[in-house]
DNA sequence: CTGCATCCTATACGATACTG
DNA sequence: CAGTATCGTATAGGATGCAG
C-alpha cells in the first residue's frame, strides 16, 4: 500500500525542516559544485558562522547526504561531497533555488502593494 | 546581466526562509488541491495551532503567493487560494515533497547507521 | 467561523575562547 | 586547518482568552 501523497507525515515534514534551516540549502547548493573543503564552503557562503557550518554538514552527513573524506595529513584536510542521495536532493532544491530567483521581484513587489493596502498593520511581525 | 546563480542573494535567502519555516510547504501543499476554508485547512494540517495558520496565511497573501476572499455570510466564510504564482511556487514545492516521500526512508536508515557508528555522540544535539 | 492579543517556552543561532 | 565547548540572545511557535 502506498503512502498518503496528500498527507505530510510527520517523517517527510522532518526532512523538509532539514532543508528549511538557515543553512542547508545553501551549503548543499554549494557541494552540488563538488567536493568542498570546510573553509572552502565557509567562505562560500557568507556569514555562516563555524559552528553552524560543522552543525550542518553533521547533520547532512547523518543523513546520507553527504560524505566526509578525512586526509591524514599537515595541514589535516577534510573534504565534503555529496552522495548519490545528496545529488537527488539536490535537483530537487535547485528547482527551488531557480524559482526564488526568477519571482523574488515579483514577491517584493506583492509585499509592497500589501502592505500600501494594509498601512495600520506595520506593527505586525512581519512588517518590521 | 544575469544575477550570479551559484550565490544565495539576501533576497533568495528570504524567500527559501518563507518556504522553509514549519507550516508554510504543508498549507501550500494543501491549497493545491483547490481553495480551502480557515478551518478546512486547519483539519487538513495536524498539529498546526490557530495562530501559526492564520500567520501562515497572511505572509502568503502578503507575498503574492495566495488570495483571500471573505464572504459576507453568517456564519462569515472565508475561502484562501492559491495564485499563479502560487501554483509556480507549488510545482518546486512538490518536488521537494515527493523527494521527502520517496527518500525519506534511506534518510532514516542512514541515521541510524551513523549512530551506530557514533555511539559516544548521544549528547550531541541531533541525537536527543 | 475567523482571527487578534498576550504570555511563555524551546530552540536555533551567533560570538567567543580553546584544542589536536 | 578543522573542529569542540560554553554562553547569551533572538525568534519561532504553543496555549489560552477575547472579539467581530
Amino acid at each position: 500500500m502506498l503512502k498518503a501523497r496528500d498527507e505530510l507525515t510527520c517523517q517527510v515534514r522532518d526532512v523538509l525542516n532539514r532543508v528549511g534551516d538557515k543553512w542547508t540549502l545553501s551549503v548543499v547548493n554549494e557541494l552540488g559544485a563538488g567536493p568542498r573543503r570546510f573553509n572552502e564552503v565557509r567562505r562560500a557562503v557568507p556569514g555562516i558562522s563555524q559552528r553552524m557550518l560543522t552543525r550542518t554538514l553533521r547533520v547532512l552527513e547523518r543523513d546520507g547526504l553527504v560524505v566526509r573524506s578525512i586526509y591524514a595529513e599537515v595541514p589535516p584536510r577534510v573534504e565534503y561531497e555529496l552522495t548519490p542521495l545528496g545529488r537527488t536532493l539536490l535537483e530537487r532544491v535547485s528547482g527551488l533555488i531557480d524559482w526564488a530567483v526568477e519571482h523574488h521581484e515579483d514577491v517584493e513587489s506583492a509585499r509592497g502593494r500589501y502592505d500600501a493596502r494594509h498601512p495600520g498593520d506595520a506593527s505586525r511581525d512581519f512588517a518590521e
